[in-house]
DNA sequence: CGTTCAGTTGACCATGATCAAGAGTGGTGG
DNA sequence: CCACCACTCTTGATCATGGTCAACTGAACG
């Protein structure tokens, strides 16, 4: 458990609006639980499940994924520090994806009736919750341009992007470098490529100097030119919190 | 504006949920006022609009679309009568996307304030609504998984599956046939392929006798074979009642 | 030390893209 | 009423992006 597991979804969604102190403290306390841990790539939920709590990430990377009949497996999106599994806190539904674990993660369950019981007492907790459910059908939005659409080499700038900024607005960035724990064959499963292809291509990024990636780091040096390769547009993550109302 | 405009959504919800006669009644009267038409490539919402109404389509078809800034386009999803627009009763923000009309609309636009009213009166009305973006959310995941991780065939093997299901669910098909409106470009856009492409596998397709595809008409003679050509498991699509709790 | 896993590189291949041209259809305006 | 235009569908020829198969390196770990 780690000094002070909520931090980054107080971060987070005091970026999306704002909250007032006791709406905080009701956040601060609500996390204020034992985090367990997860082991690296193991499965946090699995499909088919109908989880009675809604995880927290406090620490650590997952991703959601779908497995084909086949094998083939596409990953739907990564979470991160301050992601909610699945705020299913008014439907009980059995989860049609799984959420599996890239590193070893820390993580809270926050039974539904509670988070659902904060949400009546403070209204802003509502729309905080609201705003981060349509944000990340945004990004699903997101993912289906960048696998449907873009190049290789645009699909992994942008996916680049995308993580970096997320990141940043949890405070887990250092300047323009962060952890990147994601192996190449997790870069292919999220863009629809295959790991070799994933390896030549971050090969030209790096040959062109737009990213520095070895040793689980990633360094972006002119985050601007990224985004250019990306053909990124930041505008679906609602980062800006003036949008609100 | 049509007879009863409001059938498809409401059918589509009480596959979801059961709703109590009052609860049926208030989400009549919600959609008795006059609906507008919209005319067949027009867009209904522009990417950067906040839109203060909530829109239901009553018919025809619209899909939700993003443009790169070279001009190409990805297709996020089809609305079909008894679709809603967006559901953002609790927070405005600008749209991220565009809604374009596939065939000429009816629409109805529900103020925003009024949905939420009718959602506050009834519980029944929110967990259905919930329900309905939770489902759509799934269906963007899903079709990550089909641009991200099928072959050509498979994609639009399960985009037809998909949408005949969706139609069957507000009653919008007729057997084992259905109108459909897209034209070989739509689904190139839809699916991630050239419109060349699609055009041949819609050959191959039809050659294996698993679908008539012909003057806007979709028939579909052996749903089972086209669903294994698409690795189509209907899941995703919630559409069974008995999920629910 | 042997094993496993991530990364790397090369050779070759295939799915699907691109370019191009023509047929059929419906709508519109002169 | 007909000529023209735009759009959709179709098909062929060729190309390229990215996939497949395979082998090797180095690091981590028991």
């Amino acid at each position: 458990m780690t000094a002070s597991p909520f931090n980054p979804l107080l971060r987070k969604l005091e970026g999306y609006t704002e909250l007032s102190a006791p709406a905080r403290a009701a956040l601060t306390a609500l996390a204020a639980r034992p985090a367990y841990r997860v082991a690296a790539r193991r499965d946090l939920i699995r499909r088919g499940a109908t989880p009675a709590h809604v995880y927290l990430i406090c620490d650590g990377w997952a991703c959601r994924y779908k497995s084909l009949p086949d094998g083939r497996r596409q990953i739907l999106d990564f979470l991160i520090p301050g992601d909610l599994c699945d705020l299913n806190i008014y439907i009980l539904s059995r989860m049609d994806h799984s959420i599996g674990a890239i590193t070893a993660l820390d993580v809270v369950g926050i039974p539904r009736e509670e988070l659902q019981a904060l949400a009546d007492a403070h209204p802003q907790v509502t729309r905080a919750l609201w705003w981060q459910a349509l944000v990340s059908k945004s990004c699903s939005r997101e993912w289906i341009v960048n696998v449907g659409a873009r190049s290789a080499r645009e699909r992994i700038a942008h996916l680049l992007c995308e993580m970096f900024l997320r990141l940043e607005s949890v405070g887990a960035t250092d300047g323009c470098s962060c952890d990147f724990p994601l192996t190449q064959a997790d870069l292919a499963e999220a863009t629809g490529l295959t790991a070799v292809h994933v390896n030549r291509t971050l090969h030209r990024l790096r040959e062109t100097g737009l990213i520095v990636l070895a040793d689980r780091r990633l360094t972006i040096p002119d985050m601007a030119a990224l985004k250019a390769a990306g053909l990124f547009n930041p505008d679906y993550l609602h980062l800006d919190r003036s949008e609100g109302h």
